[in-house]
DNA sequence: CTTTGGATCGTCT
DNA sequence: GACGATCCAAAGG
């Protein structure tokens, strides 16, 4: 059975949420795909943040209520989406970093056509911006709301629970901060980004 | 297998 | 004006 993913889930602090949306489904009309890597943010208390600096038209989303998603541009050409976390004006989040395709895997790869060569399925959803091309998210799709599915984005509970023991390690492809244990994954998944552990 | 560099531009200093 | 919560292809061992 499948229910949706109660705004109550969200209220608790990132570094809290962040494991329990392991085995979570990001569902979007025809597509959904298992949630098998992630990483908490915090607010004014973590460097690493985008909200260590105070709110700005680009992370405004982060400051608002939780259960939204927040999506940001980087590297001129990358989207990357987190759910909002914790109470409004806390400024946490969750970055989704890869996921498991569950259905939809032919739409899914249309939206990633890079190159030339042809991707298999770990490959289709297997990092935060990969996952955003498959799911077609992008700047519009800024502060969706993930429990109404007002983008037709929606976060789902099929039964499955989140492991008992997690992977975690630092988080990637920042700088600053690290070293804080703040990224989670489901052990042995095919589809985590990086399999490097530090 | 690992390492490196290019792409590409909104955001904040 | 510098730099990213990245990805990919090409070069190197």
């Amino acid at each position: 059975m499948t229910r949706a993913v109660p705004r109550r889930f969200y209220d608790a602090g990132a570094l809290e949420v962040a494991p329990q949306l392991l085995n979570k489904l990001l569902v979007r009309r025809s597509l959904a795909a298992r949630i098998v890597e992630v990483e908490a943010y915090g607010g004014a208390d973590d460097p690493a943040s985008h909200a260590y600096r105070g709110m700005t038209r680009r992370n405004s989303t982060m400051f608002g209520p939780p259960g939204r998603l927040y999506v940001y541009f980087t590297y001129g050409m990358h989207f990357c989406a987190n759910a909002v976390c914790g109470p409004a004006g806390e400024a946490e989040a969750v970055l989704l970093r890869a996921l498991a395709p569950v259905s939809g895997l032919d739409e899914m790869r249309q939206g990633r056509h890079q190159g030339v060569r042809r991707l298999d399925d770990h490959q289709l959803t297997s990092g935060p911006a990969k996952l955003c091309q498959a799911f077609g998210i992008g700047a519009d799709d800024d502060g969706a709301d993930l429990v109404t599915g007002d983008r037709a984005l929606r976060l789902v509970d099929d039964g499955v629970a989140p492991p008992a023991q997690p992977g975690v390690s630092g988080r990637v492809g920042i700088r600053v901060a690290a070293d804080r244990p703040w990224r989670f994954w489901v052990p042995g998944d095919r589809n985590v980004s990086v399999n490097r552990i530090s």
